[in-house]
DNA sequence: AATGATTATAATGGATGCAATATTTTTAGG
DNA sequence: CCTAAAAATATTGCATCCATTATAATCATT
């Protein structure tokens, strides 16, 4: 269960990614590779292969002989990335139903039990993330399309910081747990054109809702 | 109109990203770091960090201890690569059409013009891709959708070296002169549905064309 | 005092060398 | 002759050091 990381590549990569999602590094916040390689004592050489790597993910700017930052996304740049991911969910969950197998359906109860479990736990938003994400590609595993799965697996990594904001802040997480039920019922009727209405819904709210909250704590910024 | 390139990993990319796509390295080929080194004159950081990027975009694949491959598609692959392209750019384009300027639609023509005049020069096919791309945006600027820009962008810079093989072969070319053609007077008559239609079925027939194409291939080889 | 040029400082980019890992070759045993 | 262990080789991963570039501070001039 516990992952041994290969190189150090890897391991300051999931460390700096954990460190932004969660929010520990703001966003704007510029990222010195001294500091970092001597906070993870590795050299400066694994922290910048790093920080190219989140570059590619989205989640790190870098710029030459500048530095690197944490992005920060503007509320249109959040609104976008939620609509490309209803766009590329709803294709993938329809092209996934027909073929999905009744052991995947069973596996995706199962998560889902365990994420309905995990919301009371303490560090809940950190595990929620994690089985979040194996639930959706549990669902989408029908349809054979591994790089459209790849693709909204990189972006919901950067959907990432937002969606838990939302859960942390507002009744997201009451309202998660239906729409993740009924998604799931749908889908084990084979109802696609049900079931890619309730994922639509289900994602254009939140970004809906995101926005809300974002578009409040500018205001609030503002006055301070 | 020269770029100089500032850094050495910048310069390494634009090199190793020409020389796959153009087929000089062929898909499936180890990239070793010495000899890319040697061959280019700078020491292995650079190339690493080149590596690292292009396999960000798709073009190469970076297993850890073992080593980089220059990424090859199946035939699913470059269908499912397509088929993703044809439903982002449909969306920006039904996007764009409402809001693009006119001064855009002329630029666009321009950049067609040119585009038509370079078939006939030598290395046709190279300048053709960057032609290619620059009208595709320009069609899509009206979309203020910056992050699927650039999605499509890395998109295509890995079906790139399809497109450029379906050029080569068969009549590619006077098709796509065409189609180029019809796509720019429907933008221009703020025909979304029309254009949207040309857009997809111009995606989505060289997509048939370029699997048929790797279909024969792929016999003809089994063969010898 | 304000502004532009110059120096100083700090940060990144990159080369070299060594350590860790994978692959190939060799060798021993059956 | 084939298989499995062991040594040798090749390749990648990473730390250290220096070069290059950007930023901050200083200084001269008006």
């Amino acid at each position: 269960m516990t992952i041994v990381y290969k190189t150090r590549t890897q391991l300051v990569v999931e460390t700096l990614r954990e460190k932004i999602l969660s929010g520990e590094i703001k966003a704007g916040q510029p990222l010195r590779q001294a500091a970092l390689a001597d906070e993870l004592n590795v050299s400066r050489i694994p922290v910048r292969e790093a920080l190219l790597q989140l570059e590619a993910e989205g989640l790190v700017s870098f710029e030459p002989h500048k530095g690197a930052t944490a992005t920060e996304l503007s509320v249109d740049q959040v609104g976008e990335l939620f609509e490309l991911r209803a766009m590329l969910e709803t294709d993938l969950l329809a092209a996934s139903i027909p073929y999905i197998t009744d052991a995947k359906l069973d596996e995706a109860t199962d998560i889902l039990n365990k994420l309905n479990k995990a919301l009371g736990k303490e560090n809940a938003v950190n595990t929620w993330s994690e089985l979040n994400s194996s639930y959706h590609n549990c669902l989408y595993s029908g349809a054979t399309r591994p790089q459209t799965q790849d693709l909204v697996n990189t972006l919901n990594k950067n959907a990432d910081r937002y969606i838990r904001m939302h859960l942390l802040w507002a009744g997201g997480i009451s309202k998660a747990e239906s729409e993740h039920n009924d998604l799931l019922d749908k889908c084990k009727a084979r109802d696609v054109a049900g079931a890619t209405a309730v994922l639509n819904q289900h994602i254009l709210s939140s970004r809906d809702e995101i926005r809300d909250f974002l578009r409040e704590r500018e205001a609030a910024n503002a006055e301070s």
